[in-house]
DNA sequence: TCCTTTTCTTGAACTGGTTCAAGAAATCAT
DNA sequence: ATGATTTCTTGAACCAGTTCAAGAAAAGGA
């Protein structure tokens, strides 16, 4: 049913008979066309959102009134607000996708009952959220370790195909400086 | 046993008759002196630190021979470099006592036996885990929302006793500048 | 195809934060 | 207490990246 969903549950749990059975009762598929939203600020999150193919952006509006993107997913990537998700409070997130995107969905009213009929998810999402995690740490320290310049050059050759991919406008937020910047790193290289 | 780490246990998963002995087989207590190490770079990092009591540090060292912190840890949190731990990789962060600490220590080689006699942990672990997560991603947004001088007052607000229990230059660090401009903030607030 | 919207570029003036250097103050060990 | 170490402050010169404004190029839709 979700192909790509178990392939990578089985990277990090093992799924017992029967499991796709049980995982197809409790997941959705849907589409999302470019530009739709996932999930809208002010909204109560109500659904992790495994990307199966396409590629979503998630970001919030600044004071400035402009957008600030923290987090891409692409495929084989889950993407939701974890803090509205498990709060039940709005989220100050929208998540949108940039491509035309199937995503495989748990809904959140669903989840607990899911985990008790295959407590190997639990695992799994541990140590996907672990690895989410130390990757976010990590994060944070390249940004305070290497100017933007360093930053976009690294992403640049990290992921090359993603890098055109994307608007430059989206890869300037989530690297944490201005449009115009990226644009005079580009022309320096290319000079 | 462990007090403070049942309570915390107790606050995201129900754990079951007996499980505070499986913990005791499990876990173990460890001191560490102010200054001493939980773990050093370059080594595998083998273990998962809940602090009772006390105040850690993650840390790594830059390029230019200065020190990056990128994580605190007081008492109810877990401390540990995630991606050597499940990687078995040489780890890039140190990890240090800021003052006295109490910890309990999960290691490495003994957690996946913990995980099956008390699958009720890998819930536990999947929540604290994805509340980290959402935490980090938070931390990025805000880095690149405010200036320095923001976030240092949002800290100073939002942890006021802790601001008192490190060293400014410390602080300045996690805050990602330089310890003068801490300095010159200040100066700026109580003149 | 032509018009509209979206995305990218360039330049000039400016600012938040760094770097370096030197000294002052606080804390620690004995 | 006293000397050694650790932490904090101050100033001047500097630079990475922003802001604003205006236009160019590319992509999308009937």
């Amino acid at each position: 049913m979700f192909p790509e969903l178990t392939a990578h549950i089985r990277k990090f749990a093992t799924l017992p008979e029967g499991a796709e059975a049980i995982l197809a009762d409790y997941l959705e598929v849907r589409a999302f066309r470019k530009k739709e939203f996932l999930l809208k600020a002010g909204q109560v999150c109500n659904a992790n959102f495994f990307i199966a193919k396409g590629c979503c952006r998630s970001f919030l509006i600044t004071e400035k009134d402009s957008e600030l993107i923290n987090h891409f997913a692409i495929e084989n990537w889950w993407i939701t607000d974890y803090f509205s998700l498990e709060s039940q409070r709005p989220s100050e997130y929208s998540i949108q996708a940039i491509e035309d995107t199937e995503c495989v969905v748990l809904y959140r009213n669903r989840q607990d009952a899911l985990f008790q009929e295959l407590p190997e998810l639990e695992r799994y999402f541990r140590i996907i959220s672990q690895k989410a995690l130390a990757a976010a740490l990590q994060r944070v320290t390249y940004i305070f370790m290497h100017s933007g310049e360093e930053r976009y050059e690294h992403f640049r050759q990290s992921f090359p195909e993603f890098v055109q991919r994307v608007p430059q406008y989206m890869l300037a937020s989530y690297l944490g400086f201005t449009p115009e910047f990226l644009s005079k790193i580009r022309a320096k290289r290319n000079g």
